[in-house]
DNA sequence: TGCCAGGAAGTCC
DNA sequence: GGACTTCATGGC
């Protein structure tokens, strides 16, 4: 990957099958901001970054070459080859080529464990843009200031320990709703190890989505969206309503249990069942399929 | 106004 | 063990 230093930025030129608007909006991301075309504010792993895409050139403006190459690249999953990924899904099946085709700009991000935690606890029974508003919330009041832009200013995502002094009623009052008891659990896990990012990497998949699951208000859709979003797991296959109706619509022709689609995802997609899900997600998402 | 949102836990039988 | 209900909040 050739990466040079420009005028004002940062820049990696002939990027390959990534589309920075696809890959934020496609809905694993819920701290960026939109300020013109394929030019965004993103706030991850405790820094504020501005970055452009124009057609196969990504600019980073507010960063060095060595955070690029040790906190960017890996966080935008670059140093991955999609195009495998891709011929092998399209070998599964000819129903998937769409919706790759649609989406062939998605790459699947990899975020914070804590976060993703938090994150998808608040997710479960709301839409994407009321997320981001709780999550905007609770890092202006538990995080740190990491930047400004257009005098609007930016604050980091909190640590357990940090967050871990929220109450459930400072949760309620940032309108988590019923999800208030369970950040205030997951937080209080976290801190005292009951569960560790460290060991859910060592353990095999299935023993840590059971692991996960511990914690109060995360069942079988919210861990596997923390494993596959901050823990790295690509085989993890979240299913949530939107999946579910493309899986019924393409694979079942029918309803169809989720057991039952959480069994054929495995057989089926295998180790590549978290990039077959966030492609069939955004299509069916993005175009409203029933 | 009623229905739904990247669901999970509690409660019934 | 499966089906049904409840849980806040906001957008349409």
């Amino acid at each position: 990957m050739q990466i040079n230093i420009d005028k004002t930025a940062i820049v990696i030129d002939a990027v390959e099958h990534f589309d920075l608007k696809q890959t934020l909006e496609c809905g694993q991301c819920f701290r960026y901001e939109c300020l013109d075309n394929n030019e965004y504010i993103i706030v991850a792993k405790g820094y504020m970054l501005h970055v452009k895409q124009e057609g196969d050139r990504l600019s980073f403006y507010n960063s060095t070459m060595e955070e690029v190459q040790s906190i960017w690249i890996p966080y935008f999953d670059l140093d991955r080859d999609y195009g495998e990924i891709k011929r092998r899904l399209n070998e599964k099946d000819n129903l998937i080529g769409e919706a790759i085709e649609q989406k062939s700009g998605v790459r699947i991000l990899n975020q914070d464990f804590f976060e993703m935690l938090i994150t998808f606890i608040i997710s479960q029974n709301k839409q994407i843009p009321h997320i981001m508003q709780i999550v905007a919330r609770i890092s202006e009041r538990y995080g740190e200031y990491i930047g400004e832009w257009n005098a609007k200013k930016y604050y980091s995502f909190p640590t357990p320990e940090v967050l871990g002094q929220a109450t459930e009623q400072d949760f309620l009052d940032m309108k988590a709703g019923f999800r208030a008891k369970y950040l205030v659990d997951a937080c209080r896990r976290i801190i005292n190890r009951e569960l560790c990012e460290e060991e859910l990497y060592q353990m095999d998949y299935e023993e840590a989505l059971e692991k996960i699951q511990i914690i109060n208000g995360v069942g079988e859709k919210v861990g596997n969206c923390v494993l596959l979003f901050g823990i790295g797991r690509r085989e993890a296959f979240p299913i949530d309503v939107w999946m579910a109706r493309i899986m019924e619509r393409l694979y079942f022709n029918k309803p169809a249990k989720k057991e039952e689609m959480q069994a054929f995802a495995k057989e089926h997609f295998g180790e590549y069942g978290g990039y077959a899900q966030q492609y069939l997600f955004y299509f069916a998402r993005d175009n409203r399929v029933k």
